[in-house]
DNA sequence: ACCTGAACACCGTTCAAGT
DNA sequence: ACCTGAACACCGTTCAAGT
């Protein structure tokens, strides 16, 4: 007798806010979560959605919140201080991969800190076993910490936008490069981030831990 | 007898959008350059603006143009190559911190590597002065490019978005530093963000060039 | 306690119409 | 060649009203 009724829909739940919020923005980044098309997705009113998270500032605060306590630990791996830190750091450069729509929200609310706690404790630890202490220890974790977050911030954007105009191709040939041809060719081809990555990271490190 | 006409104002030209476009950005960040607001800021009507440069899109475009063609010139000092590295590179985020709205934009539209290029010829020469040849000096190159950018945009975010909830301060207590009140005291505190960009960058080149 | 539609003040963009 | 207002399809948010 109640088969006419229009379906009975799950009532809405702040976490069946957030997972469809997560799941929009994961599938189509961040633009694509407005409040309307959340409604859309959920199949309620757009108001209602206030009713359970206040507004889309609170919303995405709530995301980021849940974001950052997902992520993963990561160990370290390596025979020496400086292989754990470069392994540390290449880990957790992948971890902040996996979902670098979430990342870059987390990023954006300030709450990148907080996200790398974790991880700096145990950068902490193999600046320590390293020999170093106190202020030296603190700025080499920052600079490793700078680094890994500015490498994804810089690569991220590469693939948001990677077509160069005019590009660097035309503008690197054996004439302007000093007469290093080699050099031209790598640097007329779009840079591999992974290789860069991992040359930056041994190289700072290394400078860290042997001055 | 012609004064009681409206004013006569100035003919709308291509050159005044982009600098009402530019002003607008410097002073009030990107999110207020909508084309209403630069239509009242010009005194036209909205859709006058797109007579002269076509949408939104194309606005933008011209804007990052003219940004990344006004950027200065940048001269090395120092000794030794290294020095004259790391003074490339605190001269460049010297300089692109200056505009940091406009530099995020000229970004954000994939012109980073263009941007660059002026310094990138720099940075080669002195990484051959260096003895660095070939696929190790570009990539030494690039090491070093990423590195700038990468801790411009994280120094943006951080001023941006000052307020780091829960805070690092309550998380470093001596007892979570492995006894280093030392470095708990500096990790509980922001970074220095020169301080960190330039023993980062000095430990990079340092690393870089011997090896 | 939870959900709704109407309404408001904003967007970018198109288009037909003016000079 | 240049400028205009009206109109459209989008936003986030508030609010009074429903159950």
């Amino acid at each position: 007798m109640t088969s006419t009724e229009p379906p009975v829909r799950a009532p809405l739940t702040r976490e069946a806010v957030l997972s469809a919020a997560a799941s929009l923005v994961i599938q189509h980044g961040p633009q694509a979560l407005t409040m309307r098309k959340l409604a859309a997705e959920l199949g309620t009113a757009v108001t209602s959605i206030y009713w359970h998270v206040g507004n889309r500032e609170s919303l995405l605060d709530a995301l980021v919140e849940r974001t950052v306590r997902e992520l993963g630990e990561i160990r370290p791996r390596g025979r020496t201080p400086a292989a754990r830190v470069v392994s540390l750091a290449r880990a957790l450069r992948r971890e902040l991969r996996a979902h670098p729509h979430l990342i870059a929200m987390v990023h954006e609310r300030g709450l990148t800190e907080r996200m790398f706690l974790p991880a700096q404790r145990a950068l902490v630890h193999e600046m320590h076993a390293a020999g170093l202490r106190g202020a030296r220890a603190a700025e080499a974790v920052r600079a490793v910490q700078f680094a890994v977050i500015g490498h994804l911030l810089v690569e991220r954007n590469r693939e948001r936008a990677p077509v160069q105009r005019p590009g660097e191709p035309e503008l690197w040939t054996a004439a302007t490069a000093g007469d290093d041809p080699a050099l031209a060719r790598v640097l007329s081809r779009p840079p591999d981030a992974e290789r860069v990555f991992t040359a930056s990271i041994r190289a700072l490190v290394a400078g860290l831990l042997d001055s």
